[in-house]
DNA sequence: ATCTATGCAAACATTTTGCAGGCTG
DNA sequence: CAGCCTGCAAAATGTTTGCATAGAT
């Protein structure tokens, strides 16, 4: 889902400093597929690090999204952060907010939609908003 | 793309009061395709209304999300909102924010959801982003 | 006449920014 | 050791809310 070795490659390569705070937000981006707000990551980091701001998060999530490395899904009440780079569908859950990947893509591909709208597509995002299956046993 | 009349008997139905700002609100919305955000809206109805509040706008904008009759774009860096209710994929320009409707969905149906995933489908929300014609041209 | 909607302003909450000092490379 | 990164706090900004009054039904 989230190849921390290969991240911290890349992040090294491309110049930007890894800190032992940048580390440990990248920890536990490896080990979650929760697509967590930054209020999640910085409380889960805060574990390690208790004197880490949440600064330092948006910071750092900011760098992770310019480097590519991170995908962050603008959804209500707050942004959620993603690591899986691959394209699939994100199944949103309108009642608990969970967020679940799905497989999948689009029957159209970017040729089509270059010809018929003149629209260069550089990236999807693709969602199905509903009630996940915890949620409807609830019901 | 947005059936002024056809709103207005959904909202006289629903029991919601249709006052003059928000008159002034939907036809705005039905004439454009533009897929303003509220301070655009709030711009548009103060020619003819100069003492309507930026409430107002947010205070309906919400009734009519709330009743299914508009759907909000939860884009950065604010919301945007949209009339067509019919399923389409949102061509959204990574430079200058425009926002175009392209008719088409997915392959994958709510019963495959259903049945792979134990998610139950209520909506889907569908965007490629990257860069318009227009934008194109001044690259 | 009732009760919702309005306008105003203050409140909220997430995210960004400025700054002095610390640490990575 | 140069310069980016950190933590702190303040700022910025989109959106919501509280309240008294106006107005739709």
């Amino acid at each position: 889902m989230f190849d921390r070795e290969k991240v911290i490659s890349e992040i090294k390569r491309s110049g930007i400093r890894l800190t032992p705070q940048r580390r440990a937000i990248l920890d536990y981006l490896a080990s979650t597929d929760l697509h967590p707000n930054a209020q999640q990551i910085f409380h889960e980091v805060q574990k390690a690090h208790p004197d880490i701001s949440l600064a330092t998060i948006y910071n750092t999530l900011k760098r992770l999204v310019e480097l590519g490395l991170l995908k962050m899904l603008e959804v209500e009440p707050d942004n959620r952060y993603e690591t899986n780079l691959a394209q699939h569908i994100n199944l949103i859950c309108d009642i608990c907010g969970k967020i679940q990947d799905m497989d999948g893509g689009l029957s159209i591909n970017s040729e089509e939609v270059l010809h018929r709208c003149g629209f260069q597509v550089r990236d999807s995002r693709l969602e199905y908003h509903g009630v996940c299956s915890n949620c409807r046993k609830g019901q």
